[in-house]
DNA sequence: TAAATGACTTGAG
DNA sequence: CCTCAAGCCATTT
């Protein structure tokens, strides 16, 4: 993805953040949505695009509380140390899914960021 | 009301 | 590289 296409639904994320008066849920929500298809991002990165940089628990959180059926890209979100956090059947079904995007695991089933990173 | 819990992060060693 | 402890804070127990 472009640099400046990048930027521009960072910046449009603030201005939402500054002007509408809404939660951090959907902060999140929005965030999520617009992790491209062939990237992931951390749980820090998306409590600090939300404005709320130790909110990384709360993340966490609004994660688990997200109804199965929810459309959200939620497969291309891992931990700073590059692994998927979710464990059991779950695991395996985001692994899949982001395979199909494209990004490549480690020998031990590790992403690497620096490749699939989606950097601010 | 108090204690435990988490799909976490960071820095030190 | 890896492990570990401390920090985190709303939600659950």
């Amino acid at each position: 993805m472009r640099i400046d296409v990048k930027n521009n639904i960072i910046n449009n994320l603030k201005i939402m953040s500054q002007e509408d008066n809404q939660t951090f849920a959907h902060q999140v929500y929005a965030i999520i949505a617009a992790i491209p298809s062939g990237n992931v991002i951390t749980y820090g990165q998306i409590a600090k695009m939300a404005g709320m940089p130790t909110y990384v628990r709360q993340v966490c959180l609004v994660l688990r509380r997200l109804p199965k059926e929810s459309k959200l890209p939620c497969h291309r979100i891992i931990n700073s140390q590059g692994y998927l956090s979710v464990k059991g059947d779950t695991y395996q079904k985001y692994k899949l899914k982001l395979i199909e995007e494209g990004i490549k695991f480690n020998h031990k089933d590790k992403i690497d960021l620096k490749i699939y990173g989606w950097n601010n």
